[in-house]
DNA sequence: CGGTTTTGACCGGCGC
DNA sequence: GCGCCGGTCAAAACCG
């Protein structure tokens, strides 16, 4: 180690706080933005709600109620992949049963529809399509609740895929890469680090994760607000690299 | 041979 | 009523 070594790398250590700076800043200004939007938002959806309870009928009632209902089934799971892989394989320990694809409007990537076929009365759908603006990340939407536990773990890091972003959502729409503003302020979202599994384990090893640990902690911080999660979720989904 | 995937056809909801 | 669209069906192909 000579000085010239020392000397770089304290400049790096210089331009990395400088940046954390700069970072924090930028976080804290975001956090303002977002939560007055939120307010808004909040103001506006509770003004919608008045007016459609005000003219609502029996049938818009009716509706709502399936809704409802829908919204207490559904979750969405954002995996970013290889850009090569142009797959729709989810590997989460299940097993399922294509049954499906489709073109949808919205989106030139094709739509996979899988059931749950590790038991026959398993009501749990999954529906998995690319993202529109970025097509390394999957998206998997599951319908239903599973009424069995899972048979298999993935059985390595790279089953799982590098990084998950978890949306436990009770709304059952617009809940989407797009959509990460304030557009549903009361949907809850979490960050999951990679999960590693060794052998037929089915908890999750940490061990390995020790290099992403300060990754874990700076997400858990980010996560307190979920406005502030939400909109900045696609930005860490982004910055967390794969380990080598 | 049994389970899974593919893919065109079909169905139902919705907006016009 | 019609067309569009998302979701599902089902027969054929595929695979271990």
């Amino acid at each position: 180690m000579d000085d010239e070594h020392y000397t770089s790398l304290a400049e790096k250590v210089q331009v990395l706080e400088a940046e954390m700076k700069r970072l924090h800043k930028e976080n804290e200004r975001l956090r303002f933005s977002l939560q007055m939007m939120s307010k808004k938002f909040r103001l506006l959806q509770e003004t919608a709600v008045a007016v459609a309870d005000e003219n609502g009928s029996s049938e818009d009632s009716n509706k709502r109620a399936r809704n409802e209902v829908a919204k207490t089934k559904m979750s969405r799971v954002l995996i970013r992949t290889d850009p090569r892989d142009l797959s729709l394989v989810v590997k989460d320990g299940y097993h399922w049963r294509k049954y499906g694809q489709k073109v949808t409007k919205d989106n030139p990537s094709p739509r996979a529809y899988f059931r749950c076929s590790m038991f026959p009365s398993c009501p749990v759908k999954r529906k998995v399509q690319r993202c529109v603006e970025d097509k390394s990340i999957l998206v998997a939407t599951y319908e239903g609740e599973h009424n069995h536990e899972v048979i298999e773990a993935p059985s390595s890091f790279t089953d799982f895929q590098d990084c998950t972003i978890m949306a436990s959502t009770t709304n059952s729409h617009n809940f989407f890469l797009n959509d990460l503003n304030l557009s549903q302020p009361n949907t809850t979202l979490g960050l999951a680090l990679p999960q590693v599994y060794e052998g037929s384990r089915k908890r999750p090893c940490h061990d390995s994760m020790d290099n992403y640990r300060i990754n874990e902690e700076y997400v858990a911080s980010l996560t307190r607000d979920p406005n502030f999660t939400a909109a900045l979720a696609v930005a860490v989904a982004r910055s967390i690299v794969p380990p080598p």
